[in-house]
DNA sequence: AAGTGGTCTAGACCACGTA
DNA sequence: ACGTGGTCTAGACCACTTG
């Protein structure tokens, strides 16, 4: 089980791995309590301290959640995931918003390369594409272009548009057992197209911050490509830098 | 000195607080050892592991830099961290090259309400205003206008404009004394001014990647305003989310 | 009252860098 | 050889939650 000695890897982070495979194997689910840090340590045959170590650093990851008094859980994609973590649009005063979301399309399409590439797709796999314009005080102020491969999520056309939840990633954790970890953005400034502008309410030409996000799963499997093109007309991206 | 018992603050809080006290003090300076763990654990009267803790998490924070065998030091503000924590632009390829610089003008003038606003300058302070242009791979790819307070940056303004480095940060810390720890940004989507175009090789009307950032110190003060307009034509600002 | 995570201790041994 | 940080142990007590 775990190895020991020269040469092997330190005790806390093999459990840090086994640990994470449990969660990538689905053996442990989003919101699921584990075992307490004394009963691992026994089970592993390794002291507390050890099992706490290699829980700390997937706390820091937001892999688990830990709960005094309570136990220790499998993280979930939360309200809170989503604002703090993973939305980093505010408006002029440095206010944070969820915005609201109104789905134009959801259709079963063929992948484009871009979606090919991002998405590391086979040839001729399908894919869903959802077109959705969010507003942030009741005012459009994104337009999305959200893709996923067919498989698993083909689901998502079924039903009426009306259906499509505002956070989509508890939606991908709950009904199709798809837990997003991390994202990685690219961001670029272009011009709005005339159809952008137009469910923006702005002049075609204004210049949009352009957001191309990658989303994974703890393993680094791309799920979901999201294209989001942002008027900064009042809002902007914000991140912090440590 | 440190406080226990009911309603106090674990011990290894209190020892952050105090290690970041002795660094904001310029106790210690960036790149000083610190005292072994064990030291500290005996001046404090506490156990190396508590002390352990602290550094630890002050580590985490880029605060701290363990070197096993040598020491823990106090972070500087090197190439590294300009690079991986500071700079997010990338070629289409996602290849990061820290950009070359060449100054256009460094002046001492009025602060704008912006300038005031942002750096927390009372009425009246003068400001040092930076102009200058970056290049990746030869090709003029971001203008930048950087503010910092004249005092007590004052002697930007004197010599050679070339002899302005192309990481300041690295050049406040050792020539001011002033360690940048942390910065936030915002990024809007804007349109190339006249005078943007033409030192970016660009159509005027073509839209720029604006960003703003605000670069604070270990506890808070901001320092320095810098907006930068980024050609986002063969280039991306990268963000990686967890 | 029992069980959980949170803090803290004291000490062992290992890996690494320097002298 | 010595001092540093890195890992690991065993056990104590505290703070919090639940039954």
């Amino acid at each position: 089980m775990l190895t020991t000695g020269k040469g092997s890897i330190s005790l806390y982070m093999q459990i840090k791995e086994l640990l994470v495979a449990k969660i990538s194997k689905g053996e442990w689910s989003p919101g699921d309590i584990i075992p307490s840090e004394i009963n691992l340590a026994q089970e592993l045959g390794v002291s507390q301290g050890t099992v706490r170590k290699a829980i700390t650093e997937l706390v820091e990851n937001n892999v688990l959640t830990r709960k005094q008094g309570r136990g220790t859980f499998v993280s979930t994609h939360d309200f809170n995931r989503a604002l703090f973590h993973f939305f980093h649009i505010t408006d002029d005063s440095g206010h944070k918003v969820l915005p609201d979301s109104q789905v134009l399309h959801c259709r079963k399409e063929q992948a484009s390369p871009l979606e090919m590439s991002k998405l590391q797709l086979a040839a001729g796999i399908d894919i869903i594409r959802i077109d959705r314009v969010r507003s942030i005080a009741a005012k459009p102020t994104i337009i999305e272009t959200i893709t996923v491969a067919a498989e698993p999520f083909s689901n998502l056309v079924n039903g009426n548009n009306e259906d499509l939840p505002n956070m989509l990633y508890e939606l991908y954790e709950k009904q199709f057992g798809v837990t997003i970890h991390s994202a990685e953005e690219q961001l670029r400034a272009i011009v709005a197209s005339k159809q952008d502008a137009s469910q923006l309410n702005l002049q075609p030409g204004t210049p949009l911050l352009e957001i191309r996000r990658v989303a994974m799963t703890l393993d680094k499997t791309p799920v979901e490509l999201r294209i989001s093109r942002c008027s900064t007309q009042n809002h902007y991206y914000q991140n912090t830098i440590f």
